[in-house]
DNA sequence: CAGATAACCTGCGTGC
DNA sequence: TGCACGCAGGTTATCT
């Protein structure tokens, strides 16, 4: 479910809810997500307020307050949602923001994990390569992480040169920039690599406006889906027609994952 | 350095 | 109907 834009919608029809409010309670159903939730979490979180709700490639970050972050990754079947009363399967952190309104972490493959701190950055952030829409993210930088052998593909989707790229848009994104998804990354042209890098925030802007894209069952905070599995190109749609040439879609493991292209459009 | 593989989990679709 | 298998939006340890 979750890269960078399904997590970037999550926080924006999240925060008109959470922000300024004060955690009242926590209640955890299973403490033991991808790792276990940190020492004290619970008493840790409770009292403070949510000063806002912030993110960084797939992390969503809580700022409360007195100090402290709370971060959250959704891994692959995790969500954050609003909720006035219910409870579901695989309901695991239930934080109440008083009346009757709670923030809930829903996760069936519990591949999720949380953190907290109360000064500093979450080490999580430390290794991360820029978000694509930090002023940062500039065509020179992304040109310098192009300099090594290694498939574009995996470029795009290792968190430690760009946050934020998963499985999904890295083939979107590499269909609108008319580039194979094993092609090295070094030897990509300077007009390539251009296009590239546009397509990053094109595919990424649209999804977002489009509400993230929901294969299997990705909502947003308030439980609502997207629309950008309507837009797919190429992702999912292997032995179906290209939209653009007609060619057939193909499928290719690369790194251990699927990547999808056309091989009449992707040179 | 980087790829392949497996592992962590549950759920769904497919084919027999 | 039941069952095995493959596959899924993510990350990470280990081996080559």
């Amino acid at each position: 479910m979750p890269e960078l834009p399904e997590v970037e919608v999550i926080r924006r029809t999240l925060a008109p809810h959470v922000t300024g409010k004060r955690i009242t309670e926590v209640t955890v159903g299973r403490a033991h997500l991808r790792r276990p939730l940190p020492h004290g979490f619970g008493s840790a979180l409770t009292g403070r307020t949510i000063e806002s709700l912030d993110r960084k490639g797939k992390f969503l970050l809580f700022h409360l307050a007195p100090a402290g972050t709370w971060l959250v990754h959704l891994g692959m079947s995790g969500s954050l949602a609003i909720r006035r009363a219910g409870a579901f399967e695989h309901d695991h952190v239930r934080v109440g923001l008083g009346g009757n309104l709670d923030l809930v972490y829903n996760d069936p493959r519990r591949f999720g994990w949380m953190n907290f701190v109360q000064t500093g950055v979450p080490p999580e952030l430390a290794a991360l390569g820029p978000d694509p829409f930090e002023p940062a993210f500039t065509f020179e930088v992304f040109c310098s992480c192009c300099q090594r052998r290694r498939p574009i593909r995996n470029l795009l989707t290792d968190q430690t040169a760009i946050a934020g790229i998963g499985n999904i848009y890295a083939s979107e994104i590499l269909f609108r920039a008319r580039v194979r998804p094993g092609k090295a990354s070094r030897r990509l042209s300077r007009a390539e690599r251009r296009r590239v890098y546009e397509a990053i925030a094109q595919v990424l802007g649209e999804a977002i406006r489009l509400g993230g894209t929901s294969v299997a069952n990705f909502r947003d905070g308030e439980g609502r889906p997207g629309f950008f599995q309507m837009r797919l190109q190429v992702y999912g749609r292997q032995g179906q027609r290209c939209l653009r040439c007609g060619c057939a879609i193909r499928r290719r493991v690369l790194a251990g994952r699927s990547a999808f292209y056309c091989p009449g459009c992707q040179r």
